[in-house]
DNA sequence: TATATTGTACTGGCTGGCCAGTTTTTTTTC
DNA sequence: GAAAAAAAACTGGCCAGCCAGTACAATATA
């Protein structure tokens, strides 16, 4: 029995209802996370968020809800953490690579989250009901990221050799790989080779999307 | 009832037991990467297949172990596009972009899959007895990949910026995110920008990793 | 003839959803 | 400000349905 320690605690004022949604949510991302959504029962969820089977029904109309809601819960808090961070940026930093940094950490932080990431990932691609849910998230979640390119980049816009756009594209795909490696790093090693792989693409980015390099030719 | 249609079509001439192989093999793919592992039944992989329920517990002992064959089949795949498309390259073309390529265009083939290698790299990171082999699969492609930036770059080892093992996790985790991406595309305007995206990291490796560009300050 | 394949029937276990009833909290009433 | 009433939160067990795996007799194929 792995037992994730999700770094958001239930606040101690909240009301009952909302700590027992927050115990719940919490538990199904470690659940759905650890074992799949499919091979996680609504039984063992329970147990694990210290609460009866049908309390889980009671808030939640269906195993599928709380997949959403859950998904909806963990897409708030990577927006949340991210403003917060990009916002502080915003007063002493001036490029947009921490606009990236602050993706990055805001991954890094919510690291027990990744197997449920890409679980919700997998069922994005698979026929269900809740795949236009999902796509939904993924499709705010990079409008934001563009949103933000768009705003670092405001007085470099000439300088750089992808437009915001398609950057927006090719930074979520970087991140979805990195997100994956980090859904399956074991070990503190495995970690710092996922650190130095975003810091070689951080590297890329700066080298390449601020700074167009002198033209050099290359074999196609 | 979406039936893929799986590129590679089974011998005309093999035996009927390696003809009824692929066909629950393809079916299984197909079923796996439409329905995620645990929805998808072994009656209809039998009936996707057009073979009886009871030939697929003949030809495999459990329903893990068809994935892990599955699994393993579409690795074989790969390895083997990769190499056809590396070695031709070997012969008339000489930069490691071309080894890019070439797994680019074997994952672009066989995109029909990729639904199904979400699904496996999801079930990679949960706990459950076949992680151990898929883990396996990941790390042998690893290493044929890094073997293949060895020889590549055989004689301008002196110019990366990278070094091979360190840039193979780099290129992993592209790729990574590139099937991702591949999975969840469903237009032709998807499949575009997705492509759009390689030929981005295919530029940003070619105009930092191979020729290292004069330094540039960049804010920390 | 040995191997491959089908079809049917069966089972043993698991699980999502439901619901009747209990406990806790909030609101109302006097 | 207690008692009463209402509402909200919560529990635990039940059940119908699904599914992997087994068994086996019959049939086809090479």
């Amino acid at each position: 029995m792995v037992t994730l320690r999700i770094p958001q605690l239930p606040f101690e004022g909240a009301s009952r209802r909302a700590r027992s949604v927050q115990r719940i949510l919490s538990a199904a991302a470690s659940m759905f996370g650890d074992q799949g959504f499919e091979k996680a029962s609504m039984l063992e969820v329970a147990k694990a968020a210290g609460v009866s089977k049908g309390l889980l029904h009671y808030h939640f109309r269906s195993k599928e809800h709380l997949l959403i809601e859950t998904q909806r819960a963990i897409f708030k808090q990577i927006h949340h953490r991210f403003d917060e961070r990009f916002r502080r940026g915003d007063q002493g930093m001036s490029t947009a690579l921490d606009a990236l940094d602050a993706l990055w950490e805001a991954m890094v932080d919510l690291k027990p989250w990744a197997p449920f990431m890409v679980e919700t990932m997998s069922l994005a691609t698979q026929q269900n009901p809740i795949r236009e849910h999902l796509e939904n998230f993924y499709s705010e979640a990079e409008q934001l990221l563009e949103k933000s390119i768009r705003q670092a980049f405001a007085e470099d816009l000439d300088r750089l050799t992808v437009q915001p756009r398609r950057l927006t594209k090719l930074i979520r795909t970087c991140f979805m790989g990195l997100l994956v490696e980090l859904a399956q790093a074991h070990t503190a090693e495995d970690l710092s080779h996922i650190e130095d792989a975003y810091q070689d693409f951080r590297k890329l980015f700066a080298d390449v999307i601020l700074t167009p390099p002198s033209p050099t030719e290359v074999p196609s």
